[in-house]
DNA sequence: CATATAAAGGACATATTTATCTTTTATCTT
DNA sequence: AAGATAAAAGATAAATATGTCCTTTATATG
């Protein structure tokens, strides 16, 4: 359903949420290492979600990447998007192109609203929330 | 979720409970024409598919596959699982290989249950069911 | 029995995804 | 200003998934 990419950039972005921050930004190197993600593969899935203004980029000394206040606030769905694209969501479960509600595959029915309200899910619940989640020891994310 | 490979097979499983039989065996290339799937990659799922008894094979003049009524009566998540294996649905949702209901990922709670429903319905309903829905116009595979 | 047909099997080719490396650019610190 | 640090950018490499081809084996039919 993800791709390794966007598995790996959820891992990597609900880690800086909880460990980095404008007066600590951290490398995709310290990041890579603890959360046990190809270092440079992460950096340039960083590049990316910096282009598109999903988490925040410094260069130079004590540079590095971190989450502002509103990319905080934003969700874990726009991170999946931006580097899978809408593709692997919304697509059909056996790969026919013009499956729709109206013109629907043999198993149409079974998918979508489980994928719905997954996506909901990701939608709702901000990166914040996973994130304090996820520090509370109610989840782990390596 | 699934991979390409067990999206034709799905499909072309679901061709073969409608319109062959012991009487009426199909060659690769005729299914794969039909509901546009590469010929001999639908062959080698065949292939597979034969290995493990949910289809049946026959070499030959007036050769081909079909389904019997044993294998009618099968699901598609063993068609599933025998492309694919049990990893893309059983596998964590970002990807961690210890992800478990007591030591849960940050967005673990999410996935399990919507999985388990469509997990739960591909066991549930039988070849033959989805066949005959495909059959009454209720939905199409190509 | 000879022939034609179609699957089985295995080698090969292509495409896509994943991962790595090197150079350039920006910026903080002294 | 000079040096060190770290991201940006782009080229390259490796792994995996997808797709093709060719030879062998089995079998139905004349």
């Amino acid at each position: 359903m993800l791709s390794q990419q966007s598995k790996y950039a959820v891992r990597g972005v609900i880690y800086l949420a909880i460990h980095a921050s404008v007066n600590r930004k951290l490398g995709s190197r310290e990041v890579g290492e603890t959360i046990n993600v190809p270092v440079p593969f992460l950096a340039k899935i960083f590049q990316n979600l910096n282009k598109e203004k999903l988490i925040t980029s410094a260069k130079g000394p004590k540079g590095g990447f971190f989450l502002n206040e509103d990319q905080l606030s934003g969700n874990l769905l726009s991170v999946i998007k931006c580097i899978d694209g809408n593709g692997n969501f919304n697509s059909c479960f056996i790969g026919l192109p013009q499956c729709s509600d109206d013109n629907p595959c043999s198993i149409h029915h079974l998918a979508p609203p489980l994928r719905n309200t997954l996506i909901n899910e990701l939608k709702r619940k901000s990166i914040r929330e996973f994130a304090k989640d996820t520090k509370k020891g109610k989840s782990h994310i390596f």
